[in-house]
This record gives C-alpha cells, sequence and structure tokens, in this order.
DNA sequence: AAGTGGTCTAGACCACAGT
DNA sequence: CTGTGGTCTAGACCACTTG
C-alpha cells in the first residue's frame, strides 16, 4: 500500500500536534518551511495542512500561520462514520453486543424506498443490543443489501460490522446522513432496552452511502434518554 | 467584492444542477473539459467540483467521472451554522422570536470556563424563545463576550444575531461545535415554553468559534421533545 | 489504448498581518 | 517592507475504468 506524500505529511504532523511537540497556541512552521522539509512543492504541503483544518487539528490564518488548536479542549467528534467498537473503547467503559435477530428478508415498500432498491432484492436484518456497564441502553436495527453484502454472520455481528465490510469485502464508504429525532417507546424497546421510566427514546436514522453514492445500509437506532450523547463538529466551508 | 475563479465556477455549476441542467445521475463533463469551458486550469476547475463533491452535489469516481446526485433526496443538512431564521424559511412556516431577556453580565466560574475568557470580562446574555405555528417550542440563553461584540439591541435578538454579526461587525465565524443531549425539564423551561406532558427536554449546547479560534459565543437551546429535528451530513476524508 | 480523476511540481501573483 | 496563507497556471505522471 503506497500512501500519498500529502497523506504522509499529514499524519506526521498530526502526531507531533497530539504528542505535544508542536503545542496548542502555537504557530506551525510556515508552508514554504513545511515544504522544505518534507522535500516537495508547497501546494502537497498545503493539502496536508488544508487536511488538519478540517479535521480541527489547526486554524489557518491568512498573513499569520497555522495555529495549533487545543485537541483536548474540543473534546472530539464522535460524530460520523465512527463504529460503535471505536466509540466504546473511546469511552473506555465495559461494553458488550447481543444480536437478537440475523435474517435474510424480502424489503416493504418502505424499506425498498429507503435503500433505492427494487422489487425482488433481498436485505440482511441484524437486530442488536448495546450493553454499556451491564445495562441494555441501544437497539441497532441494520439493514444492508445482500448485494453488496452477500453473507453475514452472528460472529461478525457480534463484533464490528464496519471492520468486516471495510476490510474483509472489497466496499469503500463514501458518507453517511443521520437525522436525531425524539420517538416514543415501544413495547420492543420496552422488551430489549432496560427502560427506566422514560415514556421516550432518541431515535438516530442512519443511511450509509457508498463511491458510487447509492445507500446500502439503512440503521435505525434507538437510545435509552439519559445515556445518549452526541457531538457535531460543523466547520465553515465556501458558498 | 471580487470572487475568486474557483467559487464562480462551483456556483455555476450548482446553479445547473439544481435547475436540473445537469441531472441526477448523469454525469458532468470531464476536468480537462470544464478547464477549457472556463478557459482555467484543471486545478482550479478540480478546485470547485471538490467543493460540489463536498457539499454533497456530485461524487467523483475515479477513472469515471463526477455523477451528479439527487439534491432532492439528500434532504440538506440543516446542520451546523445555519441559523434559526435560514432554517425557519426553509421548513417554510409562521414562526417568531421573543426576547426575554437582555443584559450584559458577570461571568460564574463555569461561564468563564466555557468561553475560555478572563476574570472580570463581561457577557451579553440574551434568553430568547421561538414560536412555532404559534407554539413556543425553543428555549434559547446565548452568550456573548462583550470583548467581540460590543453591543446589542432588543431588535437585534429579535432577528438575526448571526446576521448582525457578519455583516455589520467585521467578525469572521470559523467553527462550531454541538452537543447533543437528553435533560429533565425545569421549571424554567415550563414557565416559557408550551410544554405537553413531556418530563424531558432536548439540550443542544453550541460552542462557537472565530477566525482565531477562540470560542466567542455559548449557546444553550432546550428543545421540545417532538418538534426536535436534527440533520447531519458526513463526508469520510483521509486519514 | 484512450479517457478519467488523483497526485505532484515549480513558479507566479495576490491580500493580509506585522514591522 | 517582509513574510504569511490564498489563488492560479501549465504541465507531468499515476491508477483506475471502459472499450
Amino acid at each position: 500500500m503506497k500512501t500519498n506524500k500529502f497523506i504522509t505529511i499529514y499524519n506526521d504532523l498530526k502526531e507531533k500536534i497530539q504528542s505535544n511537540e508542536y503545542a496548542p497556541d502555537h504557530k506551525l512552521p510556515s508552508e514554504n518551511e513545511l515544504a522544505d522539509q518534507y522535500r516537495t512543492s508547497r501546494e502537497t504541503t498545503r493539502k496536508a495542512l488544508n487536511l488538519l483544518a478540517q479535521n480541527g487539528f489547526i486554524q489557518k490564518i491568512k498573513g499569520k500561520g497555522s495555529i495549533v488548536l487545543d485537541v483536548n479542549k474540543m473534546n472530539f467528534p464522535v460524530s460520523g462514520l465512527v463504529s460503535f467498537k471505536e466509540v466504546a473503547r473511546k469511552i473506555g467503559k465495559e461494553v458488550s453486543t447481543h444480536v437478537h435477530e440475523l435474517s435474510l428478508d424480502e424489503m416493504d415498500e418502505e424499506l425498498q424506498k429507503k435503500l433505492n432498491a427494487k422489487q425482488g432484492e433481498k436485505v440482511w436484518k441484524v437486530v442488536r443490543t448495546r450493553e454499556i456497564d451491564g445495562e441494555s441502553v441501544i437497539l441497532d436495527k441494520d439493514y444492508f443489501l445482500q448485494k453488496t453484502v452477500p453473507s453475514l454472520t452472528k460472529t461478525i455481528c457480534e463484533n464490528s460490522i464496519y471492520e468486516y465490510i471495510e476490510n474483509e469485502l472489497n466496499v469503500t464508504i463514501s458518507f453517511a446522513k443521520k437525522e436525531i429525532t425524539v420517538e416514543e417507546t415501544t413495547p420492543e424497546d420496552i422488551e430489549l432496552l432496560d427502560i427506566k421510566d422514560h415514556t421516550h427514546i432518541v431515535q438516530v436514522k442512519n443511511y450509509v452511502y457508498l463511491e458510487d453514492a447509492n445507500v446500502f445500509q439503512y440503521t435505525e437506532s434507538r437510545h435509552r434518554l439519559d445515556k445518549f450523547r452526541f457531538v457535531d463538529f460543523a466547520r465553515r466551508t465556501h458558498g
């Protein structure tokens, strides 16, 4: 696997920021200096710096330079495409996953629409609950098009489906859309989750798209109110 | 105001996509063709295309081309830095804002920490409720550092504070962090909002940063459960 | 083999901040 | 004035898709 030059520079600078070699509120070397250091052109250096800026490590200011941001203070985005396992590891809690259902089903009309699929295509349906510190707090229903995920096993579902998809299959995830709303608890929620006296749950609908801009997964996540937390990090972009 | 070449191209292509001149699932002209058409270099064209991709208008696929996405189907991000007025206009509802409090205060310790401010600095505190279709559903508490927002009036608060800040003052907003959690309703919620029988509200903490990477605004938004909806649009980025 | 997007280069001019 | 980041250019090579 050959790595691009600007990715190499990005990773190097990222590590130096995280290890405090470049400390918060201080400035990075200028673009010209960095281009010299890494024996590359300025445009390539700029690509690396723009990535750092996009991911919240630095802030570029015209006429001044690139300022290192306080990574810890920003308390990084648990947003986007991060998998449950990664999040769990991050918060350092005792977690586990229980698979309640794993089946290859026909789709009803609504699901067909959500996945933008044809009549007759089949989907994997996976129902899982997530336990944190011994309490069942998240109910996940995942739907994968069989077209892109030919087979699935219980073992895979108990670990990270994302890892399996990205590493074992040759599929690249491109972007995801999330919709967060609050809904009334259903009998199923009460059955599968350790609901306290709550009348509502937080519902997260997640649409995952591939490189070719087709949806291939739809997930409905139902979170116990008191255990829900979502962080979003929005950068202003041109236009 | 001089516009950059790549922004011009971006806007032109964006309009052509929105007006269906370039239809969903079809391909844009190649980068070389576009570079010819706009009498510019390929790299500049690429900058425009990358912006379109970032904002969800197209999907670039190596070896193939740039495919136009279905803008309507994706139901665009109401996420990030969009102001209440913009969102309101988008959903086309009858909305209004009521200012309950507008004062220049000392900060307590907690707020000082949140705004990363020094002892003795003062903040504008603004308490507003938002009415949609005659019901009071959002309670906003904004805190602005006086250092960056010297003066505020009730009229400004009734309209868009963001518009005032970005247009009248010479301040550029750079990025924002949001934290979404669910909290128990307080007596203040019940007093100022049309709460039904709900025991909880959705709380959105919003930290807004300037170009120099300092926080200048902290907002706590409290939303009635049944009227809350948040859309997030996450693109995969390198690294 | 031809065409596409992805990376990289070396050089140029600009707008802005600090002196 | 100098140095910074922002934009733009013309050309090169690569990896990938498709015929």
